[in-house]
DNA sequence: ATAATACATGCGATATTTCACATATGTTTA
DNA sequence: TAAACATATGTGAAATATCGCATGTATTAT
């Protein structure tokens, strides 16, 4: 995990938004975080897929949905980097965090 | 100190390798920095001034030299990102910060 | 006062990133 | 099988970041 790499991941509000949720939440699928954070489908889906394709999250699809979660490969120090980031920025992401949470426990079957 | 810009300002090679060698260092001045990395000097300076500029850097003139350091008010968890990037990614920049401690341990007045 | 050294910045060119729209893929339901 | 739903991606345009060169400012040495 390249250090620049890796600081490039967090630094968009989309990615960084997406991250810090997952890593309160533990999971997320496609569809909650783009309801969470008003955006639409594709640029939901693409940041998504950089933080996949550079190691960051790991993708299991169950059934229609596509979960995400942080990847257990990721270093501790990274990672660590994303939950202290998390824990310290909370006026950044709570609103996005109260829809997201409001989602995951409103549905039984995500969207 | 808002995350993303923070994430922003770590997310390009010459400013992380210049943070990382500042975190390890505790100082340095432009014309060490440059030599160690490498880089022209407009360059190096923009960068540390775009570090300055967002509150992560603070600057010191000393005579004809301008020393840079971690800024006394960055937030806690922002300095660990830091210190423990620097800590965990040797690889990354050993090169330049054994350029940087040579320049800085074998010159008495910088430059 | 002049020259030399160290650092900062204005500015146009170039490179990179992000976006929006259309469309493709994979899964479930009727 | 067809339709509906959830997600992924191709592509060109727009926005943003970076670079290179020239030049400006501050300090020191002669």
């Amino acid at each position: 995990m390249d250090p620049c790499t890796f600081f490039k991941c967090l630094a968009d509000d989309t990615r960084l938004k997406s991250l810090l949720l997952i890593a309160k939440t533990s999971e997320a699928c496609v569809c909650d975080l783009m309801k969470a954070l008003e955006l639409d489908q594709p640029k939901t889906s693409r940041h998504l897929a950089q933080l996949r394709k550079c190691g960051i999250l790991l993708d299991e699809r169950r059934g229609k949905w596509v979960f995400y979660r942080l990847h257990p490969a990721l270093p501790d120090w990274a990672r660590s980097v994303i939950v202290d980031a998390a824990d310290n920025n909370n006026l950044y992401f709570k609103d996005a965090l109260n829809k997201l949470m409001t989602s995951q426990s409103s549905t039984l079957n995500c969207c």
